[in-house]
RNA sequence: GGCCCCAUCGUCUAACGGUUAGGACACUACCCUUUCAAGGUAGCGAUACGGGUUCGAAUCCCGUUGGGGUCACCA
């Protein structure tokens, strides 16, 4: 826990609009992280304004998400705390007051012109190259609050200064311009009296204590609108941190069309939680003394924000696998694989007892998988004896009819079938026949599993286990 | 298109004015070996371009090019 700074509390404020996304998890990665190593706190806010696009279970798995991750908020709807509630809609009644509050001080007004009345105005601004003016903006502010006491349908927007610009700052870059005439009069309230994004967020950062806003790179041309609102509210500002956008290969931003972006997806395919925290911390930011494997604990003890580079990294599935069968092989123990592969096919609904001759199973697949998804392809001949026989095993079996009769036969009066004496076995018969064992092997390998691709031979014999492999070496001579 | 951000191997990145530009993934070869993996060793491979500043530039400045983001009563 690094001393030196106060502890900062940090957010993640995700929509409910979609399935649990990667770039919510990578952000919550570090702002968890922030949060953790300055003894402060990690929020999660959910931003349901917009009714239109709200989608009712999406809430529930980004909570999933999170925990699945062990990114578990200190403040979040679904544990509450003292600031909440956490989701914007029941927050409702707050955002109305502070709007007016803006009104009343001249840094807002009420704008009655439609979306429909605005388009084609906007259209032809955009290809001129400047920003809308809203009519309403000129009107007399006396004026206008009388017509919504009157009960037209008015929005709010941000008056903003016609002259000189707006300095934001950035922890990662330096202080960023913006020409005040290029920023639009944003609304803040809509016509339903839902605050929009803007809005809701300064003001919940703001009550809720945020410190440190850390978010994708996309925000930071709608920066300036917020330090407006913060200066019109006379709230100082939060540090702002924007993280570089995770990439498809293409390097645009990452999408559900060239990428898996659904954290569930990860999940069914078998991903270890460590092992995408370990690849998302590195999209952005390497350990500083080049270890490429490290736990969230360690992440927490050596980050500094400050190191985080800005190139848009590409989330390279190749180089997630490659962490995931790292942690398999290398940093979870064999029983820890086991329990958790069961979990993982249990919930495939494929029922296999957690015993000794399912945990010898994994032993041997581990170095051969990098995700669990492949472990039931991959160990068909295991679990039935209606095993497949590719066409390479069938050729090696043909060879081999000479040879595995009499092979069966030593193999069924071995006293111990242990891959010691296994092996023993055939190097005494190859030693006898004048043999090479890449003779002698092959046609056994191809009896048993169907398939050359398979585990060393002795242990892949003495897993399955006497009695099963005779029979399999008989059958396989008729 | 306007505005904004960014720029080292194919990919993730190290370097914080002085290195034969380092590591990891991927790829290739070899070793190990009963197959497939895993593991080990080696190889391939980059400072986008052009100007400055400096004794010296991947590093600082300017320009160009390229990539990305953003321009909603969505977040």
């Amino acid at each position: 826990m690094s001393a030196s700074s106060a502890p900062r509390v940090t957010r993640i404020a995700p929509s409910p609009t979609g399935d649990p996304h990667v770039g919510t998890a990578y952000i919550g990665l570090f702002n968890y992280t922030l949060a953790h190593q300055s003894g402060g706190k990690f929020i999660l806010r959910i931003e349901d304004t917009d009714r239109g696009r709200y989608v009712a279970s999406s809430e529930q798995r980004i909570f999933d998400m999170m925990a699945w991750l062990g990114l578990t908020p200190d403040e979040s709807p679904l544990q509450g705390g003292p600031n909440g509630p956490y989701r914007q809609s029941e927050r409702f009644g707050l955002y109305g007051d502070y709007a007016r509050q803006l009104v009343e001080s001249g840094h807002a007004y009420y704008a009655f012109e439609t979306p429909e009345e605005l388009a084609a105005r906007r259209e032809t601004a955009q290809q001129e190259g400047h920003v809308i003016a809203i009519p309403s903006r000129d009107l007399a502010p006396a004026d206008a609050k009388k017509r919504v006491e009157a009960g037209e349908a008015a929005v709010i927007r941000l008056k903003v200064p016609r002259d000189g610009e707006t300095v934001v700052n950035d922890r990662l870059r330096d202080p960023i311009h913006f020409a005040n005439k290029e920023i639009d009069d944003k609304v803040l309230l809509k016509a339903d009296g839902y605050p929009t994004y803007h809005l809701a967020n300064v003001v919940d950062d703001r009550l809720m204590g945020v410190t440190h806003v850390v978010r994708a790179e996309e925000w930071i041309t709608s920066t300036p609108i917020h330090a407006l609102l913060y200066r019109a509210f006379g709230w100082p500002e939060p540090v702002f941190a924007h993280m570089p956008l995770l990439r498809n290969a293409d390097k645009s931003k990452i999408s559900k069309r060239k990428n898996p972006t659904s954290v569930e997806w990860y999940q069914q395919q078998g991903y270890l939680p460590e092992a995408m925290l370990n690849f998302l911390a590195t999209m952005g930011w390497t350990h500083p003394e080049g270890q490429e494997i490290f736990s969230l604990a360690e992440f927490q003890r050596v980050f500094k924000l400050e190191d985080v580079t800005l190139g848009g990294p590409v989330f390279s599935q190749e180089k997630l696998r490659w962490y995931n069968g790292k942690y398999l092989r290398e940093v979870l123990s064999d029983e820890e694989v086991a329990r958790r592969l069961h979990d993982f096919l249990a919930q495939q609904k494929t029922d296999l007892p957690n015993d000794d001759y399912f945990r010898a199973v994994t032993r041997l697949m581990t170095p051969r998988i990098e995700v669990f998804s492949e472990f039931m392809d991959k160990t068909g001949y295991f679990w039935s004896e209606n095993y497949l026989v590719d066409e390479k095993a069938q050729k090696a079996i043909d060879a081999g009819q000479e040879l595995l009769p009499q092979l069966a036969a030593r193999l069924k009066t071995l006293p111990e079938f242990g891959a010691d004496s296994i092996k023993q076995l055939f190097h005494d018969y190859a030693g006898e026949k004048g043999l090479k064992l890449g003779k002698v092997m092959p046609p056994v390998r191809a009896a048993v599993a169907g398939t050359m691709e398979s585990p060393d031979l002795p242990d892949l014999l003495a897993t399955l286990g006497q009695e099963r492999v005779v029979a399999r070496l008989n059958k396989a001579v008729q």
